[in-house]
DNA sequence: CCATGTGAACCTATTCACAGCT
DNA sequence: AGCTGTGAATAGGTTCACATGG
């Protein structure tokens, strides 16, 4: 495997070259952790911080400072010895290395209580996310402004993929009808889909997915509560 | 409920105990696909399906058929050699498990947009989860009724939750009031907090804390997304 | 014969501990 | 001194492959 570490001759190797392209394969729990690092640098960076340690930033997020370096070992060098790392400098990077320092267009399928609530959220523009088109299936939907973004017919989807280079969609309809959207979704071209729907979806596997099903996150804490009370009948 | 735990001596293990209370510990991972089990069981049910195997269920999943009986064996033994996993009785297991079988009360606190959403999403009730009480902190939302939840002042949270035996809560405040909101919920006495803030709370370890930052689930696609066609620039 | 349950092998991730730079 | 970056050690999770039993 590519040893090209040692080629600091490069000069300005660029400092935090987010370097190997696709070299070593990286786990998601380490990219999950990356958005955790770049969301407390930027309210680090917000309260004019110039600097943290690997050590303060892993206290923070409650994860070991021997982690947050590995994490970032996957990527490039980002700190400096005896100092840390530079809040600006290394959120910059992270952005970098997720792909949202450009912004990407996004469209959203399901305009109910949910997918309103998606668009009226500002964490993600905040993150380099546009939505520019919304969709629904119900045709007294079709023609409002929701938040500010026109919602569609279903049937417009590829148009508005190929017209707004959409490459990303989240998908806030009721479980019956996500495996259809996400069809709809991956026949039009997008590459990448966010499904809050509470069904496994399958996809042709060029098409990238993640699922958010808030039961089971709340099952997730159940368990882990409930576990606690019988691990600790009586302290 | 309570009751015999090892009652079964010697011989058979008990099918189906989830036995050990607290022997072996159980990782995050392994509790999170239970709950896809669950809900592919659920819906299995459903359409009136009476068995299914670790290999179609994983299959279903995304997962190895191993890594379903792996993950079932850490409670217990759930399956009939030769003929699979009864679904209605494995769904049964799983919800008690993770200890959905009897509804558990919660809390929200943040009656905006998400709040809302959340407060009338189904697939809360239909996993055992019951919400008895809003809270805001905007005096004009408080008295309202939102999908017949009452609002009331947060100031009400510690009587609420000792009145209706609330033990978990859901956060759905902006980042800048998530720790403080997060620190009457464990002053009141609720025991897991299910937090939608982008921020990281820090609390009492006895407190169990689980994080949804949907920004961050999306940043995790756009890497995926990114990263496949940088790895792939031709075919 | 079919499918579970499970020890053992394998592989991945986290933590340790220290070399090396500032 | 302080703190990063990283090989080595450890712990954890997943897959294999087969014995077990309906």
């Amino acid at each position: 495997m590519a040893k090209r570490q040692r080629s600091q001759r490069a000069g300005r190797k660029t400092r935090g070259s987010q370097a190997e392209g696709a070299g070593t394969p990286v786990s998601k729990a380490v990219v999950s952790r990356l958005s955790l690092y770049l969301r407390e640098l930027q309210r680090l960076v917000r309260e004019r911080r110039e600097t943290i340690s690997s050590v303060e930033l892993g206290r923070r997020l409650g994860c070991t400072a021997a982690q947050v370096r590995k994490d970032l070992a996957n990527f490039g060098q980002f700190g400096r010895r005896g100092v840390g790392y530079r809040c600006d400098e290394l959120a910059h990077a992270i952005r970098r290395i997720l792909g949202t320092d450009e912004p990407l267009s996004v469209a959203l399928v399901g305009v109910g209580n949910l997918g309103r609530a998606l668009l009226g959220y500002r964490g993600f523009s905040r993150q380099g996310f546009r939505f520019v088109a919304a969709f629904d299936a119900d045709a007294d939907k079709v023609g409002l402004r929701v938040e500010d973004i026109a919602v569609h017919a279903l049937s417009d989807l590829p148009k508005m993929v190929r017209h707004h280079k959409i490459r990303l969609g989240v998908i806030a309809v009721p479980a019956a009808a996500a495996q259809e959207v996400a069809e709809a979704m991956s026949a039009a071209g997008i590459e990448g889909i966010l499904n809050f729907a509470p069904v496994t979806i399958s996809l042709p596997p060029d098409v990238r997915q993640v699922g958010v099903d808030v039961a089971i996150e709340l099952e997730q804490l159940a368990f882990s509560v409930l576990r606690r009370s019988a691990t600790e009948p009586h302290d």
